[in-house]
DNA sequence: TTAAAACATGTAATTAATTACATGTTTTAA
DNA sequence: TTAAAACATGTAATTAATTACATGTTTTAA
């Protein structure tokens, strides 16, 4: 088959990029920029999913291509336009079925700490218990961060009501954290100095 | 500054490259064959890392031009010729050194279903509690197989001693699957029916 | 009034990771 | 004896992700 140099590439965008949903899903809350949906992966977003915005602008040209957003331009003040995207029927389809369609891949979990424990291979290593504190602080402070945010944004029953799922994300991350550190506390071994 | 023809690109690996440490804390145990260090990841790295051969043939090639790793080629029958990896001085001192600096980075978890669940607005949602089903269904699989490997890896304290740091991660894995499913069964409701 | 911070949108270059392509040998079990 | 499985090593093409480069406007607080 021939190509021509006037036949267009098709645009195409993998199931697997997950990050296409996560925009999909924060449009089909309201219309916004590229700029509020980077800030949203500073926010709440940031605590499962990370994405710049050099990652973010290039999607929503695709994803504008492949008829799955569209925008309207706005200006603010005299020379500033601004770029609103909003989903498209088609947008709002993909994004259903792909919430809808089974997730049967387990966590790749990609934690350089527990990479390092693989190779200290006796509980004796003198770098072990260091690891360990240094672990048990991050993850305190982890901790402290969620339950922060836990207060400030599910401070009343209708802010849980409203956005449930995104309670379940925070609770589930606050138990994990705590279980981390109570496991990590378990193998710390209590130093007899000062 | 000019460039010449003749000048050689100098080959670095990033320090971010957390694939090359696996491997060279592998071949710390013992020299072994690109192929040996595809199937560790089938087996207990795969729990916490993943990565394909067509990654590892080539890191090894540059981790050999880097300096860190050598080889020497053994035949196996008339034909078949297999290089043997093995660390160098550099490499062994560059395994060593990760494995002493912090790790102040959080896990990126990048969970598909926690990513759903962001999108799920209300407690009444019809589509969340098959989510939960399906999530429990596939952690407890996951937990089955990791007590397995408990079970069949760490079947006597001899064992545990000599690979703590690998054992303290499956203790790890297993509690966190653990409660895992405890949570998912927390905000699943009972069905009335059959 | 002005400097800093926040708002706003992109591209280029590089690196990491996945999927597909490619080929051949040795061992094991039927 | 032979077919399948396991052993063994690569490259090519594509996609995802990160880091750096690039530029300009509006708002806020000193």
């Amino acid at each position: 088959m021939k190509t021509t140099v006037s036949e267009k590439e098709a645009v195409t965008i993998g199931q697997r990029n997950r990050l296409q949903y996560i925009i999909l899903g924060l449009l089909d809350q309201r219309p916004q920029t590229g700029y509020d949906l980077t800030k949203a992966f500073d926010n709440e977003i940031g605590e499962f999913w990370q994405a710049q915005h050099s990652q973010i602008y290039p999607l929503l040209k695709r994803l504008e291509e492949t008829g799955d957003i569209t925008h309207e331009v706005t200006m603010t003040g005299e020379k500033l336009a601004k770029k609103q995207y909003q989903l498209t029927p088609a947008g709002h389809e993909k994004l259903v079925t792909w919430i809808g369609e089974p997730s049967p891949e387990l966590t790749a979990l990609k934690d350089e700490f527990i990479l390092k424990l693989y190779f200290i291979k006796t509980a004796d290593d003198p770098r072990l218990q260091p690891m360990l504190q240094e672990q048990i602080l991050l993850h305190q402070r982890q901790l402290q961060h969620l339950l922060h945010r836990r207060e400030t944004v599910f401070a009343d029953q209708a802010a849980i009501d409203q956005a449930y799922g995104h309670y379940l994300i925070l609770d589930h991350a606050i138990e994990r954290e705590q279980h981390y550190v109570q496991w990590l506390e378990r193998y710390l071994t209590p130093r007899k100095d000062s």
